[in-house]
DNA sequence: GCTATTAGTTAAGTCGGATTGACTATATCG
DNA sequence: CGATATAGTCAATCCGACTTAACTAATAGC
């Protein structure tokens, strides 16, 4: 078996025990929220990658703008989102999450880690720092590997 | 800086990345089928603990037993789900997933990792031999505290 | 054997997600 | 400057997710 297929099964196995768990923990955690999944993604949208305008936040979720003017109303509604107008161009306007957003973001990214984070207690130091050298190479080249297929016309 | 606290920034931060794009991969190929993600999880549920009761479903979901009901018509009636007589107890059903519901289900993993299996060619041999380790130690780390979980009266 | 409980279904209702179509205000282009 | 394009909103509509309530058939318990 070569190398490169190890690492896949390796990483596809990992990846299963991941998601299935963390997928859970989201999902419930969405669901106490009282908000539904298409929101959960607006709000994180603009936690991760600051505000945005309405055609944006359409694209990105990948549905019309009269569907995103919806839902963007209902979390504006809900304080979770802000609505300005755009000060370049009176059509348009700018989508900042809110602190009450932010805070919200911010707790359902713990409540689907926690379930992890017992993990460390679990490994010897040599694994922990086996674990932690890995992660850390993935991590990079996963974002490499977003950084080309971003500039990569699709 | 605690060999467990550098641990946990680097699972978060691999978790940010994975999930990240996962999610992206996932939300895109379950729109694409026409399905939704509450009928994915029924799906999903199936696929990876094999058959179960409704009763089993709906505390899976966590939702109704009317709400299960109305779900799984759908998806019987689209023949991604098949429902019979539970031969011990006739008031009760059981549920299986179809071909044709495996063959979605195994599409749909095949979707949402695509996008790292790319990274290998990223990593040099050592690396990847590295990550493998590592990976294994964590798949079975979370594995053994799934089970504990599970036995942990909540 | 009778009563209470259980497994699942059906109906009715609300809600959010999503679409199409129509519209207004604003920006762009020739 | 007028015509066209654009950004976003509103209305109407459909759909699935989900709830509650009521119901039937089957099982469990005493």
């Amino acid at each position: 078996m070569t190398s490169s297929k190890q690492f896949t099964n390796a990483l596809r196995e990992w990846s299963e025990v991941f998601m299935s768990r963390t997928m859970r923990e989201w999902f419930r955690f969405v669901k106490s929220s009282g908000l539904s999944l298409p929101q959960f993604s607006a709000l994180m949208r603009l936690y991760y990658h600051g505000g945005c305008g309405m055609s944006e936040m359409s694209a990105h979720l990948d549905v019309t703008a009269a569907a995103t003017s919806q839902m963007v109303d209902r979390l504006v509604h809900a304080g979770l989102i802000e609505r300005v107008e755009d000060p370049s161009d009176r059509r348009a306007k700018q989508l900042t999450i809110s602190e009450k957003g932010r805070a919200l973001v911010e707790k359902g990214i713990e409540a689907r880690n926690r379930w992890w984070e017992y993990l460390p207690a679990a490994l010897n130091a040599e694994q922990r720092a086996a674990v932690v050298e890995a992660l850390n190479s993935l991590a990079e080249a996963a974002r490499a590997l977003e950084a080309s297929d971003t500039k990569t016309p699709t």
